[in-house]
DNA sequence: CAGCATTTTGCAACAGGTTGCAAAACGCGC
DNA sequence: GCGCGTTTTGCAACCTGTTGCAAAATGCTG
């Protein structure tokens, strides 16, 4: 049904190999042959198969784009980013959600199976043991917003979490809190440990100590109910740090709930910096991912690992900035 | 590198076509063929390359997922469920995002060079034509979210866009509302003349005409600045029926940016009902699509279409709910 | 125009599977 | 053990492109 090589070389009176060279960017066509391909190829309609040529490059332009973060409205930010930048780089996201999927080794199995070209993990709360699969599978990989300090040696771009930590504490401690609580994505997430070690060590050079809890989950529900729970046996706390903005509107509702005025009674500030942060009934003051950045670079390092297997993985550390708004007093 | 059929062959001591077989469903072979092929695949960690039998069998299990509402947090609600039911009928997403991309038809070479065994397009903004290409190029097509009643005949399902254009007249004249407004999406997407239709035939009814507006986009800043003007040109509007959540939130913020208060002062209803609708600060009231059904269908009905390519493209409607929250006042 | 270097071309093998067909093996009744 | 119908098996061709290699064509110099 589909037109194919064999073809055009009829129709433009050529080889196959001649038909193929003239799509090989690169390939040795003399001006006149790729005239009467081209014109023949136009006239039928003729589209290559990447598959069939995948066979012998080796190559699908596929790329496996793995996530279990489809409950927080910041990760349809990241896909919209994710796939711009792959489709720039002319490269193809075979999206796999993982959030039911209990057995995600199956996925490395599919992806081979489908000759992916490279994997990109875009989550926080998949160990960087997953990644480290694909690596070791002898395939590209780079593993965003997921970096945690003590992590195996696979590509990753995130930001400094230990740094963020820290800001968040210079932050509160500047605005005169000092009661204050760490409400931190799932325990066993890549980056919550370096959030809480961040925040910690500053505090603890001002003779502080944060109370600590975690939400088992990014997502308002998660966050609403470990916030409740804490006003419950931490009502003393002033001010929240929590590991993720919509963790942080969960937190806040619940605190509204209870009759606390933010924030007059009782300061939040989130991380991430979603677009909605910024809704008026929102404002949430929060720490900023730089997203476009982490993600151009993490489509750079994937191409780079494409283009050239043997490299080192490499791992870059972007710095993250404070949004003001209307969650957190003002300076004293 | 990679483990082949022939080396699982030799291994086994059999044929490529034994082997070949073991892993076809419905191939004729011993129980003992099996057994061998099967353990000597199991060491050498064979997996078949679905992309070398796509050229013979012209199956990939590809479906191109096309969307263009990155902005929108219900759609990730909805990319979650359309890959959860993917997966389960084991069918791969190839993630098309066309926000930025002007050249939609390149989405179709694209999407043929991979031989794609189906495509679905979520989208209510992209025209019911968009689908209609691959159709036309003889590609399985299932267009969710974007009904339109004068569309042309593609595979589509969604609610019932002027059922829903009813519900919410019936509901705001339930409530007592007399001077109502209609903000809806995009003036182009297919859905919003449909809603306006069955919003404007039942408040004719009652001898009522809408002040009808529309935001230039499913975002929060769209619905903001609409309402924003709206609130200016037609203050006398008491409740506003939005084409969308996401809109609707950005009109209630603008609404109290202007000092008035919801539902006290004006009410708002939406459409989709968002898991965020739920949310205590935005506790929007809201018609709600069937989400989960509507994916279920579209996968069902893709499916279908692989299965049966010459099969008569089918159109579903499903029924749409009211869901009181609190940006209505009570019934009277 | 011969002679030589360079570029272009087609052939055939190959990538990793599937499948129609005929031959081989099997199962079973006698 | 034989004969017959069924099932299983392997061969070889095929799916759509790519590529090494040698032959053919071209360009250039003298």
């Amino acid at each position: 049904m589909p037109i194919t090589l064999q073809d055009v070389a009829l129709r433009a009176g050529v080889s196959k190999s001649a038909v193929s060279r003239t799509f090989t960017p690169g390939a040795s066509v003399s001006a006149k042959t790729r005239a009467k391909v081209e014109a023949a190829a136009k006239e039928l309609g003729y589209m290559p198969n990447v598959l069939a040529s995948s066979l012998t490059t080796g190559r699908t332009a596929l790329v496996g784009l793995i996530s279990n973060n489809f409950t927080n409205p910041y990760f349809l930010e990241i896909f919209d980013l994710f796939t711009r930048a792959l489709q720039k780089a002319e490269l193809r996201p075979l999206l796999i959600n993982l959030s039911a999927e209990e057995d995600a080794s199956r996925s490395l199995s599919m992806l081979r199976q489908y000759n992916v070209d490279g994997v990109i993990v875009a989550s926080s709360t998949l160990p960087p043991e997953f990644a480290k699969v694909f690596h070791d599978a002898g395939l590209p990989v780079v593993h965003a917003f997921g970096w945690s300090s003590e992590a195996p040696q696979t590509a990753r771009v995130s930001i400094d979490n230990t740094e963020a930590g820290h800001l968040a504490a210079v932050t509160l401690i500047e605005r005169g809190y000092r009661q204050v609580g760490f409400l931190g994505g799932p325990q066993n997430a890549a980056t919550t440990a370096d959030r809480l070690n961040g925040f910690r060590t500053e505090l603890a050079s001002h003779g502080l100590a944060p109370e600590v809890q975690f939400a088992t989950a990014y997502s308002y529900e998660a966050g609403r109910v470990a916030m409740t729970r804490a006003l419950e046996s931490a009502p003393e706390v002033d001010a929240w740090f929590c590991g993720d903005d919509v963790i942080a509107i969960g937190a806040m509702d619940a605190a509204n709930a209870l009759g606390r005025r933010i924030p007059a009674d009782i300061g939040f500030i989130g991380l991430n910096d979603m677009n909605m942060a910024a809704w008026d009934r929102i404002a949430l003051t929060t720490i900023r991912q730089p997203a476009q950045q982490i993600v151009a670079t993490s489509v750079d390092l994937i191409r780079q690992g494409i283009a050239e297997p043997a490299m080192e993985p490499q791992m870059v550390l972007l710095p993250c900035t404070l949004i003001d708004r209307k969650t957190l007093r003002a300076k004293p």
